[in-house]
DNA sequence: GTCTATAATTAGATAGAC
DNA sequence: GTCTATCTAATTATAGAC
């Protein structure tokens, strides 16, 4: 709903390229709020304005659009990059803020949509676990040199998948309408000692089971 | 599929009851598999071994049966009340050891099924919320008097709900496979942090913006 | 490129016999 | 209580006119 170009080129550009993107970036914005069985075809195509033949017509089958939605990459790669050339220092705090403000101005992004389809979608799943690997764990792991670099990296995971299922898929509170440097300066900290913390023991507290 | 009573009382108890039962515990597998709207009444009734009219006449609709499916709660209650009892001591291994030991035996369970179902079904989403605050939320908060309790106990549930999805829905390596005592190590003490930590500063490294 | 059928399938739900 | 048969509605997807 944002940033439409609504000035229709009359003669150049055959005028079907303009119906496809606005077909995309509604797919991302419903596949987003309600994952991909919770989407139909139909919906997207009356909110976009459009026929519902005219989405099959170009994206062939709802996979295919939901493919062509996920792998939109118009806001994250940039962003991500300069996480990780920064180096180890504060790199915690760069994940929190990156993701947050990212997610804050769109929830249209690969990450929600993602979120919300693979409970119920195994290919979705599939996709989810790909992009969080291929997006963070591989470069969170490539940072540290550590033996447990794996587990740690998937600690890192952990965050920002609670981060972003709580704030933006079930809605929490307070974490759901926190200011975005309140949950920085509390979960900055927290992946940095993921990620550059100290070993722990293996069991501290056995703690005693029974009364 | 672990204890089922198969000694059918000829008389007594109609024999209805037994019918019923094994839908619940069937809709709890499915749900919990595959959550709201990947599951399908047939389907239940197909794994249930009994006709989809049955369910429909034991629960009314779908909504009453995934209702009665969530509430049902035989695992969790006495488990949860010994993580509250002891006190703010090692609070944060006991809330880890429970939630993982309880959702490894069984992935039936509420929390599981909820977390599945809230993408895609918005009364499951409100369920969750209400089933976080009720069991983890409040009770957290209840046992802190800092100013920031809410946001702490925020923090708690950021934990679980990423340890949950991690672990038992998009299954991330290697976080879904760790033994529980490794997992427990690593995130006992950082949930410990998150409630009994000292407050961090507002903004410790601005990060200043562009190059 | 765009739209009007319409096919093929599937899901939730009901009526009524037994 | 249990099952057969069925209704209704919605979905993905296709064929073909314009």
């Amino acid at each position: 709903m944002t940033e439409h170009d609504d000035h229709r080129r009359p003669g150049r550009w055959r005028s079907g390229a303009e119906s496809k993107q606005r077909i995309l970036q509604t797919a991302r914005d419903l596949f987003g709020q309600h994952g991909y069985r919770g989407t139909t075809v139909r919906a997207i195509a009356a909110a976009a304005g459009v026929d519902p033949a005219m989405v099959f017509y170009f994206f062939g089958t709802k996979q295919g659009l939901f493919a062509a939605a996920v792998e939109m990459s118009d806001t994250v790669p940039p962003a991500i990059e300069s996480i990780f050339t920064a180096g180890l220092d504060a790199i915690g705090e760069r994940i929190v803020r990156t993701l947050l403000e990212n997610l804050d101005k769109s929830d249209r992004t690969p990450l929600v949509m993602l979120t919300r389809s693979a409970p119920t979608d195994d290919r979705s799943e599939t996709l989810l676990r790909e992009f969080i690997d291929r997006e963070i764990t591989d470069r969170v792991a490539a940072m540290l040199d550590a033996p447990d670099a794996a587990l740690r990296a998937g600690m890192v995971n952990v965050q920002i998948l609670g981060l972003a299922v709580a704030r933006y898929i079930v809605r929490i509170e307070p974490i759901a309408s926190s200011p975005v440097e309140d949950l920085v300066s509390r979960f900055g900290p927290l992946v940095q000692h993921c990620l550059t913390g100290p070993t722990p023991q293996p069991v501290p507290t056995p703690t005693p089971v029974g009364a």
